[in-house]
DNA sequence: CCGTATCCGCCTTGATACTG
DNA sequence: CAGTATCAAGGCGGATACGG
């Protein structure tokens, strides 16, 4: 999302979540590390998602105090990532979220159909 | 946000919610709504967003079934919208986001400060 | 009062290659 | 195995101006 150009709004606590929250896959790495995935190389396998953009958004995590890092510093590198309490609490709503999108699904579907159409009737 | 060059995955609900409600306005708009305030003058005062955007974010959430736009045709223009049962089912989850962004709004705020602090000392 | 066409800025994601 | 630098593309939000 592309917000920068108005201030931040903190006196909103929906902009607050979506400020922290709204990377591509804040919310999923944060579901996959609770479910015990918690290696890089496992997580990026788990989303195919990018090295650089995952580890971005893990670092934002991170910083946001989400996630905890720890390194452990055995010969081949192994990294762990730990939810924090803050990332805890977050839980029940990904969970809340990823069953409405469940229950859902069809609208986004049909919406991408549509889209779809419309594309190709774009040239006439 | 931006996420088109990956297929979009409606397997997961995670996907669904954002693909449909990632808008920087949709939820705010929905809630709005919800709280009787219907027309787009009245929305757009209240949230302080530009008519283009605002138009845009409604006219996605009419087309993908969060809410209702009614004309009504009188000699002076009068639009109001309305939430659909799809809209209405979304409203526990935006209070639960609006409330937890309430009580982690710290963590928000002490985000920006580093950042903003980061940015200073860019140029050193 | 309402909507939309056009222009602009830039952030985000994604690909590749390289280092420890 | 992990992390980052660099490059590229595209979408989105925002401002303005005009038409109904």
């Amino acid at each position: 999302m592309y917000k920068k150009k108005i201030p931040i709004r903190t006196d909103c606590g929906l902009h607050v979540f979506k400020e922290l929250l709204d990377g591509k896959w804040k919310l999923m790495l944060i579901y996959y590390i609770s479910d015990g995935i918690k290696r890089p190389g496992a997580l990026q396998k788990k989303i195919s998602v990018d090295r650089r953009v995952m580890n971005k958004q893990l670092n934002e995590l991170v910083q946001h105090g989400f996630v905890d890092k720890i390194s452990f510093d055995s010969k081949i590198p192994k990294i762990e990532y730990m939810l924090t309490d803050l990332g805890t609490s977050l839980l029940p709503l990904i969970i809340s979220l990823e069953q409405w999108g469940e229950n859902n699904r069809a609208v986004l579907e049909s919406a991408i159909e549509d889209k779809t159409e419309r594309t190709a009737n774009t040239p006439a």
